[in-house]
DNA sequence: ATTTCGCACTCTATATCAGAGAGTGCTGAA
DNA sequence: TTCAGCACTCTCTGATATAGAGTGCGAAAT
């Protein structure tokens, strides 16, 4: 009844106290009575008080009791608040530093560097990693090729963005010789390095009206291969835009160690899907962002935390990493450490340009 | 006792009942007792009778009780009289065909038609999937293209077998101007084409000496290049050789249902090693094989089955196939789901030529 | 006014026990 | 050779009791 605690507002040592829970609650995964916080708070007060003040706790919706004698637990309402203005977020030691900056280390295959981005994140936190890859909107067309395959396949190669190779075979209705797919690929570079990839494809049909009638041999065949890779291109669907690992650590979690969550759990990573749409919403945040239990607005997310960061390169957000596990997990060194690895990750891929 | 059952020969009878006993408790899950077996094994035989001869199969190491009262239950020696004698495959309904060969259908990206066919294997046999990419011991390279990125980064493309295409990015020392890469490329094309990836690599030292002297600066270049590329595949290993999907589907499996072991038979997924050990028996072996539990030789594969099949190109084993799944599975459906897949994998492989 | 003590109360977890049910093995008769 | 009968074993289920942990509240202490 202290005006701090009528006025939604609570004291200084209710606060105290609230962190000590959540802190032995991460710590044990118990929950917390009034006699063990009594024991190791530091402010001498005894069970009744504690009691007391818990109740407090509870009525603000910070607090709930799984049963009638059986502690405290933290609701989602309170990891919030622990969160935002209670925690002290730990500096990484040196060696975890060293370690994360190894994994990221040169690696001059970019999905090789994202896929080892992820498995870092899971293994240095012992929960799951996830890496959002970028989503290229704007791809920018470097080069393209044609390769002659046996039969009446050919093979086209595109550089994109500075970094990324697409490939995929076509099939033609005639053999195309070397020195024509040649021809045709300097032709195309010619007029569409540069571009946009969905320019290219709105106007490959525009280019062929335009020189349809002083169509060199060579113009003529590059329009076609253009055509056809880029038909193929339209029917691709990205479907591999997050990667994980680390999923089995979630295994070993006491809150989701019943085989049905887990195979919720395990199936909405696999449909990627709801996860993607979660990291989206932190794509235009700036810096941690964490989407405690509930929260998520995902069902088979309610026992889970997410945290995650943008990663960036020259200000630019190219897409998202972060860490799942269970909303018990240690904030204090996860945070920093999906932090340092955001930033990191940018550096790396800034490396390689 | 009859002479049959003496010799080591089991009586065409206790043989009838034992695939009965098998297929109920395949059906089920749960151990068969004589009570059972007697009602709907069409043969007229009273509890007590089967009794007799269930204590046979017991000696004969083919029937297993997990306690006095409980009825038998198959071993894994009992799994393989099972499948190589007794078991009568069924055909798969057209419908199902279709399904297989709809999801081999035309597809133009080789990585995504086999992660396709993991995913169609685990779809239609409802357990996990399995694909092993083919081993490129000989891979024939076909194409060499170098294009210039942004600061000394340079893109190797390499089209290897007629079908793959290999990408990495080497830093040099210097800028080179597109049209040294362009001369380089065709160097290096005229000299290495149509020859073996390992040849190229140990015989670029040779090719740099012997052309030491006359070295025109193209050449030179494309030493360069070649050499950096190749240093870089060195040190980098194909960790991604077998394709999982539907790890989830043997979460429902009630044999496998404790967290513990489940945990354990995913992370030997991820590690790949020990089932690619056992993939790679299959690869000499023609047509389907199965594991049947301890057979594997591998701990965490107790309770598993693995059949698997080999799929070829032109009479050429490329690599294997298969699925994953309890040792309580449908043989009967599981056999010609992976033969037929297995198959047409090869023809779809084959379209693609 | 706040803190604390004492105490009755609630709920869970664990162990124990009995009885039902399923299935076996063995014996002796058909 | 088959089978009915029977005693026996083992698991599973539900009921019951008990210990332990923790609460809430009223009254006493600070």
């Amino acid at each position: 009844m202290t005006k701090a605690a009528n006025s939604s507002q609570l004291s200084e040592r209710s606060l105290y106290l609230f962190k000590a829970l959540v802190e032995h609650f991460i710590q044990d995964g118990a929950p917390v009575g009034s006699r063990t916080l009594s024991k190791d708070s530091s402010l001498n007060l005894s069970p009744a008080t504690i009691r007391n003040v818990m109740a407090d706790l509870e009525d603000f919706g910070l607090l709930d009791s799984p049963h009638t004698s059986a502690g405290r637990v933290p609701t989602a309402k309170g990891y919030r608040l622990f969160v935002d203005s209670l925690l002290r977020v730990k500096d990484l030691n040196s060696l975890e530093v060293e370690k994360i900056a190894k994994e990221l280390g040169p690696e001059n295959d970019f999905k090789s560097l994202m896929q080892r981005t992820s498995s870092m994140l899971s293994d240095i936190t012992q929960l799951a990693g996830v890496v959002m890859l970028p989503k290229n909107e704007k791809s920018t067309l470097q080069h393209m090729e044609f390769v002659a395959l046996s039969g009446n396949r050919v093979l086209v190669i595109m550089v994109v963005n500075d970094r990324e190779v697409q490939n995929r075979i076509i099939h033609t209705s005639r053999t195309y010789s070397a020195s024509e797919l040649q021809e045709a690929s300097n032709y195309l570079n010619d007029i569409f390095v540069g571009r946009d990839l969905n320019f290219v494809r709105n106007n490959i049909l525009d280019e062929l009206e335009k020189t349809k009638e002083q169509l060199s041999r060579s113009m003529q065949t590059a329009m076609e291969m253009a055509q056809l890779a880029f038909d193929y291109e339209k029917s691709k669907i990205n479907n591999d835009e997050l990667l994980f690992s680390g999923e089995t650590n979630l295994m070993d979690v006491a809150e989701l160690c019943e085989v049905e969550k887990l195979k919720k759990l395990f199936n909405t990573f696999n449909q990627q899907r709801d996860i993607l749409h979660l990291l989206e919403q932190s794509i235009s945040a700036d810096g941690i962002q964490i989407f405690i239990g509930e929260e998520s607005g995902h069902d088979v997310l309610d026992n889970c935390s997410v945290v995650t960061s943008p990663y960036e390169v020259d200000g630019k957000i190219l897409g998202v990493l972060g860490v799942i596990g269970p909303t018990r997990m240690h904030y204090e060194r996860v945070i920093p450490i999906v932090d340092v690895t955001a930033k990191m990750l940018g550096s790396a891929l800034n490396q390689n340009n």
